[in-house]
DNA sequence: CTGAAAGCGCTAACAC
DNA sequence: GTGTTAGCGCTTTCAG
């Protein structure tokens, strides 16, 4: 059996109230010599708080509800995970996972597990940047969303600014001298089951394509949808539609990938049409998975999707709504361009436009 | 506030003993209507148990810490995570994180707060399979290692099998044909040039090299230490091994690399030879990491790191340890090879040995 | 079969 | 200034 409070009360030879405002820095009006007895015999004894009965009694647990949907698989989650565990850690809180998959009642049951254990918040985490509902057992304890956002913003959440990224992807690709420029989009309306329901089409997909079209547009660009396309957003997906853009003979001189995977497949492409990144063909990626960005040769260009900055974020929002309630706010964090070697100036600028 | 037991207990005109026993299924000896009315009040009223008096009463918190070393920042740890998550889940149980980075103290720390809050066991992970050293303050509680284990084998513990992994891998490319095979293992853990195996080293490349050698000479193959190097564990680090193994006349058939972002390396130094995988060289490598396997062209033929199994095991012995103190036992979780299409026979199969 | 009572270990009012 | 008392919400003897 640990060392109880009582112990050291006992030891300091005074009652455990006494002891309890000691070790709890609120001694405001103890006697410095009695403060010291308690402070010898705690550490004597090696106490160590039971966080459990301080939480049933202060009505604090403490702990912060950690909520993802399966969002632990992918190689993102860690850095959401480990941002949001640094600041939890900094403040004396800790993180109580749960999982929810697309198993509606399922989910229902882990969201309650958290709610039971008196979790003084908790923060929903999704994969992928979403809008999703949330769940009505959340109304009651404070909430923030964590890459999702709900579709009134009626809920604080951080979510990644896409259209940003996807804006400085371009303008990189634009400031190169690149005119024609191709866009590999994810394909729309794939719907995932989820304990959160899925609304319209991603709003990654569609923030990147509206920047794809602005910055276009602001350089004076023609608009030529021949240079877009979508497809399913992985290795193949990407080779398929990079073949489909690229062998013709007004190819673009650049692409901009929906995500790293598919940059690596529009590679593969370019390579069995046999065309040299970055001299013959230019390419951009999306998310930075550092894994795909720095195996494939050359080094991937890419844009930084910030799930440590935002898992840091969310954290401290959390904690923010423990002491005070604040109006929600929604927060776009940047995405910054990562540049590495698959982007150079056009071998041909193309003269049309 | 939450309504609480007691609210249940006045609703169906019982005492909260009773209304306790019935919402447990400890109602052996209940009368059934009474029952019935427990059921209907706690329905009705929507009540869901305080998880932490529940805890601080019955010494059992329904809680298994989570301890890893930076584990949540790379791809693998989601899916220990996972792994142990899924099968706490299905147990009623919940996972509190705790993040150790190099310095002491703040390790100390994490762990303490978890300890603190009662944890009915601890899982330890690491990122790398490691020979760990196990904190003092966990000899108290029930604790396993994952992806770890202690040098003396005291504590149980889950590790990937990489020798036989490894040995999977390298009679794959036996059986292909190949008699002159190259290794590039990490250099981690040894500075030193030439190719001893060294016990500094991390398990993984003592073992990996053990199993090439073991193969090797199984199957009569002289050894050749020229084909054998090390390297730091990332692409550039494999491209420039590669590039050493390769740039020769007698060069080797197949490469089987310490992990997956080296054989990515290896695949660049190829294409730069103007080799073609898998025609004139088969490349194995090691991890299955699905981010780099699909992205690189041809797909990757790996040995894959069994982490969701290890999770899901590991969490099985905690919950295990709860009941009966069994024996500590180290369980060596196999690694299947994963095939896709980085391995042929050799173009030309070495006529020596 | 069911209820009363006694805590789990701690903190927060309120006496002294 | 410090100790006493009364719970936080639940489980678990032990009477009846």
């Amino acid at each position: 059996m640990r060392v109880r409070l009582s112990d050291v009360a006992a030891m300091a030879d005074v009652s455990s109230a006494t002891a309890s405002m000691v070790l709890n820095g609120k001694a405001g009006a103890i006697r410095p010599d009695t403060i010291d007895r308690v402070l010898v015999a705690a550490e004597a004894l090696g106490y160590r708080p039971n966080a459990l009965a301080r939480s049933l009694r202060s009505q604090q647990s403490h702990t912060i509800g950690f909520l993802s949907d399966d969002v632990v698989t992918t190689p993102y989650a860690g850095a959401m995970i480990l941002g949001a565990q640094e600041v939890a850690d900094k403040h004396g809180f800790a993180l109580l996972l749960a999982n929810v998959d697309s198993d509606q009642e399922a989910s229902r049951h882990s969201l309650e597990a958290l709610l039971d254990r008196q979790v003084d918040a908790v923060i929903c985490a999704t994969m992928y940047h979403r809008i999703i509902e949330v769940p009505a057992q959340l109304t009651n304890s404070p909430a923030v969303l964590l890459n999702a956002r709900s579709d009134d913003n009626s809920v604080t959440a951080v979510v990644p600014d896409d259209y940003a990224g996807a804006e400085a992807a371009m303008e990189h690709l634009v400031a190169m001298g690149h005119r024609r420029i191709g866009f590999i989009n994810d394909r729309a309306g794939n719907r995932r089951p989820g304990f959160i329901i899925d609304q319209t089409s991603p709003p990654a997909a569609v923030e990147r394509e509206q920047a794809y079209h602005d910055v276009l547009r602001r350089h004076g660009i023609d608009r030529d949808d021949t240079l877009q396309t979508r497809a399913p957003s992985d290795p193949t997906g990407g080779r398929v539609a990079a073949t489909a853009l690229l062998d013709r003979p007004d190819r673009p001189t650049a692409l901009f990938c929906y995500n790293d995977r598919m940059a690596a497949g529009a590679y593969v492409a370019a390579r069995h049409l046999g065309l040299a990144i970055p001299e013959d063909l230019s390419v951009v990626g999306f998310d930075n998975q550092v894994l795909i960005a720095e195996a494939i040769d050359p080094p991937l260009t890419t844009v930084q999707l910030p799930h440590l900055e935002m898992g840091r974020w969310a954290m401290e929002q959390a904690l923010t709504l423990l002491d005070e309630n604040a109006e929600p706010r929604v927060r776009r964090m940047p995405c910054p361009l990562v540049e590495r070697e698959s982007v150079a100036p056009p071998n041909h600028p193309s003269a049309d436009t």
